[in-house]
DNA sequence: TACTTTCCAATTGTCGACAATTAATTATGG
DNA sequence: CCATAATTAATTGTCGACAATTGGAAAGTA
């Protein structure tokens, strides 16, 4: 498996119409599109989708564009009521966080499983990643590496390596996009800045190294720290927000 | 939150056309016929489902139905290959142990969760749902307990009292009508007889006392010695097949 | 006979129209 | 003026028909 060669994450093709030799079908043209908008932000959070705009708008009939919601619906990226209507999902704090458990107990067995797994080449594959990464302009800035979404390329090489088809659906095909968006939603420029690749870094060499209960470890503090920085950040915001209503 | 008081499951009405009061949706009904039929066993695993085939049967057009198969498919109960057609999921023993890895490492995160969220209301629930249990024949008669509905139901009960909406439609709604498929096709009427039934008991004692990191260590070799049960069984299963064919 | 090519039947994908349900607006009465 | 009820507009759910694609069957050739 040829390790990810560029920060695009998965199939997610860029809005330039998705080349259509890959895309079979309209539904599934169209799916991809609106993912990219709700993940981009360019759908409002919380903002009611209703299906005869949509369908002008990417000039489809409904029913296509039924299909395409509903798998929206499955990755969670939308919500849907019956005779009502579907609006773009909105995040609480609360459930953002309930993400994060859910990364950490799904992510350290990843790692675990990788270190028991992964082959050499596929090894190698991540530490081109990391050196690709290490080479981008945001990280030298000592900006927000692990905020980006070439944190999440690292994260998916990890999990393609755990070589379990289960865990790869449910983290690359459900919860990364919930991520993402998250992360435009927050606008979640974090500033967590080298320690984040530092901490990749240990990663790969515990599984390197093939060693498991390490590499589970490693993985484990690494998420878990992650979400305590995304909520002292909110819990500072708040209390900004607070202040300052209160000035 | 109320227990459970039957053992039926979530929503999963049984097939008497379930009561059309709370399906609001021509597609919602069928999806859950379809559901049921699969895990039931009634549509054979591997097997070709047509949409002209099924709206016939069910009676209704195809519009409402391919809604139903897509939810089916983000359930991953069916598989669908675009202008070829669906088939129902198969599961290779390679896949069932996955699960089973995923089980251990979402569902010990579950009980962890339980033992610090969970109301005394709820605590009294669990154990009415195993009082429940031990009154029934088949656990009297020393017949595989945790392998059937009833099992489930524990799960399902503790899952809910992690108080985390992600993990609970992760497991309830994803991952256990695999389960359930599971039990079927590998006619799993496994012989762990008691065993897993103490094991509950302690489970529910931990979370009761409030002793999250133990209720995590006990659901997760719950869950594991459940995996490596049905690894045996299988391995004998293997085994004795040879065996045979080379008589 | 074996292999390739052509054709056809069946299934899936897409569309537009109609029915059912909901939310909002207006009308009505206290 | 407010609350309630009827009406209307808009959206979702459902249906049947047509177009596009696929897999296999039949025909043809080496």
């Amino acid at each position: 498996m040829a390790p990810l060669a560029t920060s695009s994450l998965n199939a997610t093709e860029n809005s330039p119409e998705s080349n259509s030799s890959e895309v079979r079908t309209l539904a599934e043209r169209v799916f991809n599109q609106l993912q990219d908008a709700i993940v981009r932000g360019e759908l409002a959070p919380g903002s009611k989708i209703t299906e005869p705009g949509l369908s002008k708008t990417y000039g489809i009939s409904r029913g296509p564009l039924r299909e395409a919601m509903r798998r929206l619906e499955a990755h969670r990226l939308i919500e849907r009521v019956p005779h009502v209507g579907a609006r773009v999902v909105q995040l609480s704090m609360k459930e953002l966080l309930e993400l994060f458990d859910l990364r950490e107990a799904l992510e350290s067995m990843a790692a675990r499983l990788a270190a028991e797994n992964m082959t050499p080449e596929e090894v190698q594959g991540l530490r081109d990643v990391l050196a690709l990464h290490e080479g981008q302009a945001d990280l030298k800035r000592g900006e927000a590496y692990y905020q980006r979404e070439g944190d999440l390329d690292f994260h998916y090489c990890i999990v393609q390596g755990s070589h379990n088809k289960m865990l790869m659906n449910l983290l690359c095909d459900d919860l990364y996009y919930l991520v993402r968006l998250y992360r435009t939603q927050f606008s979640a420029s974090g500033t967590r800045p080298q320690r984040a690749f530092v901490e990749h870094h240990r990663i790969v060499d515990a599984i390197e190294a093939g060693d498991a209960e390490l590499a589970e470890l490693l993985m484990r503090r690494h998420v878990s720290a992650s979400r305590a920085n995304v909520a002292d950040r909110y819990a500072a915001a708040l209390e900004q927000s607070v202040s300052k209503s209160q000035r």
